[in-house]
Parts: C-alpha cells; sequence; structure tokens
DNA sequence: ACCTGAACACCGTTCAAGT
DNA sequence: ACCTGAACACCGTTCAAGT
C-alpha cells in the first residue's frame, strides 16, 4: 500500500509560470543574481531551457515577476494610526522584503515605475494627501519618499553583493569603519568623524531615520 | 612632404588604460551600456580582447574606471554661498552628469561605498556640519541626501533604457500621463489625481525640489 | 613588457521535432 | 497545446605564442 501512496511528486507537476516564477525566486535567493540561468532553472523544474519560454517571454520578463511576486507579499494597508506611522510601516515593510531577497533592490532599483512600485507610489501619495499637503506639493512629496526608498534598495542590494557571504553585518561594518578611519585626513575628515557611529549602525534604524527626516521636510511649513 | 607630416593617428598611439577607459566611456555613451563589450572595445582600440587584460583587471573595474571619470569630472567645489546652495549645486552637478551618461546612473546604484560617492558623501557631510545640524544626525542626513540622490539616478538611468532611443521627454512623459489616467479609478485615485502634472513635469526640477524637501527636514527643529 | 587571437566555458534565445 | 534539447549567436576571460 505505502508504494501506492500518492505523494505530491514536484517533478511530475505540470510546468506553469506560476511553478517557474517560483522556482525562479528561491534560485535566486540561495544562489544569488548570477544563479538564475536558464539552464540552472530548467534543471530544478527537470526540462529543456526551451520549456520555459512557453511560458515566459524572456528573462527580463522572469526577473519582473520574481519581483511582483515578492513586492506583492508586502502587505500594504493602509491601516496604521496616523499617516506618518502607515507611511513608515509601508516603507520598513519594503526595507525587510528587500533585506530578505537583496535582488529585489537591485530589480527595483533598474526597473522603472512597473506594477509593484507604482502601487506604492499610490500608497505614498494617498498618505501625503492624507498629511494636508496642498494639491501642488504632493507629486514632489511622494516622489522624494520613493526615491529615497529606492536609492536605499539599491545601495543594500549592492553591499550584499560585495560582501563575501560568509561576512554578518557587523564584522562588514566594523571594516568599513576601520577603512574610513584610514583615510586621508585633509580630504576626508566629516567621514572620518562620523566612521566610528558605523560600529553602532543598526541599517533599519538608520532607513526609518531617514524616513523620518524626509516626513519632517513635507509638514515643516515655511 | 605632405606624407611625412606626423598626424597623431590614434590607431597607432600606444595601448593604455587612460585610453581604454575614454574609448569605453564613448562606447557607453553611443552604444549604451549593452555596448560596451570587450571585443567591441578591442576593434576600436585596434588590438585583441585579451590586450585590454593588461591594463584593466576585467569588466567591472573598467566599469568603475568609467564610472570615476565621468564623476570625477564634476567638480565638487564647496563655494557657494549658503550650504543649502552649495548642496543644491552639488547634487544638479551630478544630475547632470547622470543626465547626458545614463549608464552612470546604473553603475552608482549599483556599486556601494566607492571612490567617487565617498567624496560626494564627504562633500555633503560638510555641508551638513556648515547647516550646524548636531554631531549624532549628521551621518543620517548626509545618508538621506545620498541615498535620494542615488535613487533619482537609478530611475534615470531606468527610464533611459526603457524609452526607445528615438522619444524625447517631452514624448515619453506625455505617454506615462495617459496611461496614468486610464488607471483603475478605484485602486489608484492618486497616481490619476497627479498624472496631469506629468505633461509640465521638469525633471530637473522636480530633482532639485526633492532636495529642498529633504533640507527643510534637516533644518527643522522639533 | 606588452600584444595577439584562438580557445574555453559559459550565456539567452530559437526552433525543428516530438508527444 | 505543450515540451524537448540541440544549435545559434553571442558573452567575459584565459593563455600559449609571439614581438
Amino acid at each position: 500500500m505505502a508504494t501506492r501512496t500518492r505523494r505530491p511528486d514536484r517533478r511530475q507537476e505540470p510546468l506553469s509560470r506560476e511553478r517557474i516564477v517560483t522556482t525562479a525566486v528561491e534560485l535566486l535567493d540561495t544562489v544569488g543574481e548570477g544563479g538564475l540561468t536558464f539552464r540552472a532553472l530548467a534543471e530544478r523544474l527537470a526540462t529543456g531551457p526551451g520549456a520555459i519560454y512557453w511560458h515566459v517571454t524572456g528573462k527580463a520578463e522572469l526577473l519582473g515577476a520574481a519581483t511582483d511576486a515578492v513586492i506583492g507579499a508586502t502587505a500594504v494597508k493602509d491601516a496604521a494610526a496616523t499617516p506618518q506611522e502607515t507611511i513608515r510601516a509601508l516603507a520598513l515593510g519594503l526595507f525587510d522584503s528587500i533585506d530578505a531577497h537583496p535582488w529585489v533592490g537591485t530589480q527595483l532599483a533598474r526597473s522603472p515605475s512597473q506594477p509593484p512600485m507604482l502601487q506604492v507610489f499610490e500608497s505614498l501619495g494617498r498618505q501625503v494627501q492624507a498629511l494636508g499637503v496642498p494639491d501642488e506639493a504632493q507629486f514632489t512629496a511622494a516622489s522624494a519618499l520613493l526615491n529615497y526608498i529606492l536609492g536605499v534598495a539599491g545601495q543594500n542590494a549592492a553591499n550584499a553583493r560585495t560582501v563575501r557571504p560568509g561576512t554578518d553585518r557587523t564584522e562588514f561594518l566594523d571594516a568599513t569603519a576601520t577603512a574610513w578611519e584610514e583615510l586621508d585626513p585633509d580630504r576626508y575628515p566629516f567621514t572620518r568623524h562620523v566612521a566610528d557611529r558605523l560600529r553602532r549602525h543598526d541599517d533599519r534604524a538608520e532607513f526609518a531615520a531617514g524616513i523620518d527626516l524626509i516626513l519632517a521636510g513635507i509638514t515643516a511649513r515655511p
């Protein structure tokens, strides 16, 4: 009887766009941005590379779909107490997604206002309206927030790419701090001045502080 | 006699790192990011691809050197009247460089705090100090400015990549505005609300407005 | 010391042929 | 309708051989 039990054998499930995208995300998460290859993907799916093209037009679309899959899972609920808190929650949700999947950062920084980012822009914009920002200033405010978020996303992804896989955050920050402290004092006084701060640095908190700074700018009435 | 005149024949100049980087920038500017190939580069330099490797360790370094060459040329003079104006001038200088060479945007958004960006961070930081920002807040302020700049850089580069070469800015913005106006009113009220603004949109002015917003946040004392 | 260019080990993508 | 996998047209990089 045991041999007759129908256990779900992934290899036998029919190929589908969904299964391709899921596997692509797995590959991206485990092997990194350079690891997503049509050949590697085909092997994991137990087919030839050509099969994938029947469900997906090419690598660009695949990368886009993988990004959508991750970002789409970041719940965008306009629910918190104040607009400021909602914006902060939204931004931190994105930060966490990107932190967990660094390749998403690269992708977002590369691709223009596609579906997932448009959704974020919309959510940011609504909260900017709720903040009582005058009509003409709303676009600028929402854009500034989005651009800041995308900038951090790109840098995070770049750091994840640079650091050799073994290193943890503390070690990396410590190495950077030491490097900064060895810079030419005449040319880099400020960088040296803030170098030691890196050792007590919390990326996430720093990111949130940046959001707060922009929010302060948005709500400051001259 | 004419045949004896020594006219500078580029093909006969010896290969040098400098000549390689200059040619790479030309290639990047004319053929785009996908056009920089060791084979194409070698052809322009009238050699084989292998020769380039004697002067440069690989493509990553070449891309970095090309970026340095462009950004390094962006004069970083801490000279304007107020710190605010200096920061704005610095940011706009970067914006213009990236606008002229979109591939620089991609590169900056990808590579972490390398030489050219460290220089920008330093300059921003000094002005933040000049603004009288308290010690503990200086790092956050300089980072927020830099991340915003990098975010815009990445988006600009992405747009330049998306648009088919013929299209001019106005045409592109108009098409985006129309697309936004056709979005589902229930899901995208804000985006639709600001869509028409795109038709009178000035990227550069918008970028500067974002800088001003962050500056307002930095100088706002709670 | 510096250059040459064939060769290696990959890519993404296509497509005739199968089921 | 969907899958297969060999083949095409590229890459970046290496390296023996040249000058």
